[in-house]
DNA sequence: TTGTAAGCGTTATCAA
DNA sequence: TTGATAACGCTTACAA
């Protein structure tokens, strides 16, 4: 039992075990300086008080503390999660914890918020997520805070101490030549929302696939959407309604993929017997959707994972792998072309 | 500009507005003592300055933080990240923090586990989710640790100071209802896993459903998942298989609901055309999947929005509202029953 | 290899 | 209404 209510300190220790605090305190931190058995002895004290270091108490004589923020403006509760996982897995058995913070891309306090988030917890490193990810602003913010950052994201947006990518770009190439392969000639092109990276990234690997195989792009196959369900039904809609319409559509995410299922069904349409489709992400949505989706699978956990030890061992950040191969997930949403 | 480099303490406030530091303490904490003219002295200098207050400093004089976590092993992504935003819209304007923490629920150590993320962090309070929320295990471990607790469940797991409380019975029991009104009379039923509180209440509510419109319970039409789609698929194999197939199934949620749905595309037959189906949740792939899912939807964030106020003002706890309604969402997976 | 003293940035106590 | 002083629990000098 402990000497008063509350927790144990490390004065008790050093009462209890009969060294002083700086020697618990060297025990604590595993200097290798200490004599084997009075680190045996203070560990046994430790053991029996069931002490635990107060955080807070660290941080404050450290001048650092153990929190890592994760900031994020993403519409895909899988993805976020996933990387909260990829995240903890990383810092499990260290002193980190990990603050989430859900914000508003479209706030004008957005960056006083993310200001504020930051300085009032004294943040040690934070994570942003795609598509905040995109604003330098955020990063030049986290400088002058002197506050660690990574990004994740679809393209070079830093230095790879910075940063961990996918390869957006030449993963929708390869969907879209599988298309091509698959006998398919007309592909519509349902791209992400104006001004972000990743729809960019996605759009130019469409692009590259269809210039690798000498196919001309059809402005009239290519409409865009915002990433939901509901921009994914109108782009549907628009796409299946002409005359000349597609026999397979890739779709720049699966949420939208989802929305041109439906609007192949008011068009009395089927996929893949009338239309192939891939979509991007491979969210639960993709395998679980019927048919299921052929889609674009980009390794979350373990960008989550990299990005994690970038963050918390800065001075070894640069040596962290940043760079990461997306694949195609094959499903039965494709379906050679017939004429 | 500051003194030195890093951040303005409230020394540095202090010595530039000409008063104590406890003065300055008094402004940021507003206590009622004081000058008017003190106080905008001081409050001139904090904005000047840019002064925010260490948290961590303060943590260790209160003896007390400001960080509440979030501990779950939930399955369903939107689900947490609704939870987490319901949480942070209870706390912002606050200086709480939200730490996750997702852990395995079927670990030896769970236990220990979360011991160990209470005390390392020294939490004021946690959040419990379901399905590790009917751990009576748990919130005895939290009061053992002196440490807030909120549980959200779909029972009476606790008194009304540490849960939030949602009505699966009686919801389920109106879907089934619906079901019968539609003139279904052979109602499939999926059941969760075994042991988890929300897979019993809402096998009573089918019971009840039943039971109220003098309805035999058949054990051919029931069968058990345990929330997955896998376990979905399996469960609409077997009960979409015998000669006596249901004209209607209710699953337990919706993930093996879009199980179901493939079982079956499987065996040749439509949703709703030839079964009828209800799921639990409202998750995203209810509104997405084809044909769109008549479910339950719970107010996740509304009941998270309470269970963060009852968190940080436990003295106002038991005031806070604890019993959620459910509600059926109406789609197009229901057709009135026709032989 | 260990201990002493001072300090991290804040709040509580108690006096002025 | 304010301020001096001593905590809070830990670490970093610097000595011994």
């Amino acid at each position: 039992m402990q000497k008063r209510e509350g927790k144990a300190t490390i004065n008790d220790v050093a009462d209890l075990a009969g060294v002083s605090k700086k020697t618990v305190s060297r025990v604590i931190n595993r200097s290798p300086l200490l004599n084997d058995a009075t680190r045996e002895k203070v560990e046994a004290v430790i053991a029996q008080l069931g002490y635990v270091p107060n955080p807070q108490a660290r941080a404050l004589a450290l001048r650092r503390n153990f929190l890592i923020g994760l900031i994020h403006d993403n519409p895909n509760a899988q993805t976020v999660l996933t990387v909260q996982q990829g995240i903890l897995e990383a810092v499990r058995d260290t002193e980190f914890a990990l603050v989430v913070r859900p914000i508003n891309r479209r706030s004008p306090r957005l960056l006083d918020d993310i200001r504020h988030f930051i300085e009032q917890q004294r943040l040690f490193g934070v994570f942003i997520l795609p598509p905040i990810s995109e604003i330098d602003a955020l990063s030049g913010l986290c400088r002058e805070l002197g506050c660690h950052y990574v990004r994740m994201g679809s393209a070079r947006l830093d230095d790879v101490a910075h940063l961990v990518e996918s390869n957006d770009r030449q993963a929708v190439a390869a969907a879209v030549s599988h298309l091509i392969a698959q006998g398919h000639r007309q592909i519509g092109f349902v791209a992400g929302p104006q001004g972000f990276r990743s729809a960019y990234e996605r759009e130019q690997g469409y692009r590259d696939a269809l210039a690798a195989h000498g196919l001309a792009v059809d402005p009239a196959l290519m409409t865009a959407g915002n990433y939901t369900f509901e921009t994914g039904l109108e782009a549907g809609r628009v796409l299946l309604s002409g005359d000349q319409r597609p026999s397979a559509i890739f779709s720049s995410n699966d949420e939208m993929a989802a929305g041109i299922v439906h609007a192949a069904h008011e068009a009395g349409l089927e996929v893949p017997r009338d239309v192939s489709l891939i979509g991007f992400d491979d969210t639960p949505i993709a395998a679980h959707m019927w048919p299921p989706l052929t889609t674009v699978r980009w390794p979350i956990k373990a960008m989550a994972h990299s990005a994690a030890l970038k963050l918390i061992r800065p001075e070894r950040a640069a040596q962290e792998v940043a760079f990461f191969e997306s694949e195609v997930i094959h499903r039965a949403s494709v379906r050679p072309f017939s004429a």
